[in-house]
DNA sequence: TTCCTATTTCGTTAGTTGGCGAAATGTAGT
DNA sequence: ACTACATTTCGCCAACTAACGAAATAGGAA
C-alpha cells in the first residue's frame, strides 16, 4: 500500500504534475525546470526527489548537470500504469501547455549560472 | 488540473484507500465503515466526503442510513480511469484483505446505535 | 589544487490535513 | 410534538507539507 500512497502523494501537488508533464516531452536538468516553473531551485529539487522516490522519474548525471527523465523501469509496481494514464491526462490544460511552450526556448547554456 | 489533484489527494491517505477497497465489494453505511476501520464516525464522514467530492464514490439516503457506493458516473473526468486501476490494485494487501473479511460479519442492524 | 557551478540538504515559516470529541442537523418512528 | 438514531459539521490539536533562503555537497574546469 505504501508504494501506491507514494505515487498518489507525489501527484497531489500541482507543481509536481507540471514537472511530470514537461518531462514527458524531454529530459531536463534542475535549472531548466526551475526556470520554467519559476520556483526556487531547492523547491524544485525536493519535488524531483519525491517524484523519483515514487518511481515516476529517475536522474542521471550529465557533466555538471543532473538530467531528470520519466522512469519507465516500473520498479514501483504501480508506476507504469499511472504513467500510462498521465500520458493522456492534462494535455489540454492551459498551464501545462504554457509550460510546454517554454520548452521551445529553455536552454541550460544560457539560463544556468544566473 | 484541479479535478486530477482532487483524486490524487483523495487517494493519498491509507484509510481512504481502505474505504474505497471495501466499497468495491458492496455499498456500506457510515457506521458499518466506522466499525470496520475502527475510526471515529466523524473521521469516516470526513473521509467519505473527500472521496465523494473527488468523484470516486456517491451517497444515497436509505431509511435512517446513508449508503455510500463506488461512483461510476464519471462526472469527474478522470475518476473512471482511476477506478479501473484501483479495481486491480491492492487486492493482495493484508490490511485490505482483513478489512474485506470483516465485511462477512458487519451488520448495521447490530452495530449501529452503540 | 583551487575555483566555479549545479544540485542537494537543512532550517524555518505558514498553510494543510487526519484524528478526536462535541455540537448541530436530518429524519424516521411513535 | 417528541424521541431516538445516523450522520454531518465544527473546533481543536498534532503532524505533515510546500515555499524560501542559507549552507553543504558534488564534481567539472582551469
Amino acid at each position: 500500500m505504501r508504494d501506491a500512497i507514494k505515487i498518489f502523494k507525489a501527484l497531489s501537488d500541482p507543481n509536481r504534475l507540471r514537472i511530470l508533464k514537461i518531462l514527458q516531452v524531454r529530459p531536463l536538468c534542475v535549472c531548466e525546470i526551475t526556470d520554467i516553473l519559476a520556483l526556487a531551485t531547492s523547491t524544485v529539487s525536493k519535488h524531483l526527489s519525491l517524484l523519483r522516490d515514487a518511481g515516476l522519474i529517475n536522474d542521471e548525471k550529465d557533466g555538471k548537470w543532473v538530467n531528470y527523465r520519466i522512469d519507465n523501469s516500473g520498479w514501483n509496481h504501480y508506476s507504469a500504469q499511472i504513467l500510462s494514464l498521465m500520458a493522456t491526462w492534462l494535455n489540454d490544460d492551459a498551464l501545462i501547455q504554457a509550460d510546454r511552450k517554454k520548452l521551445d526556448t529553455v536552454d541550460r547554456l544560457t539560463i544556468c549560472n544566473r
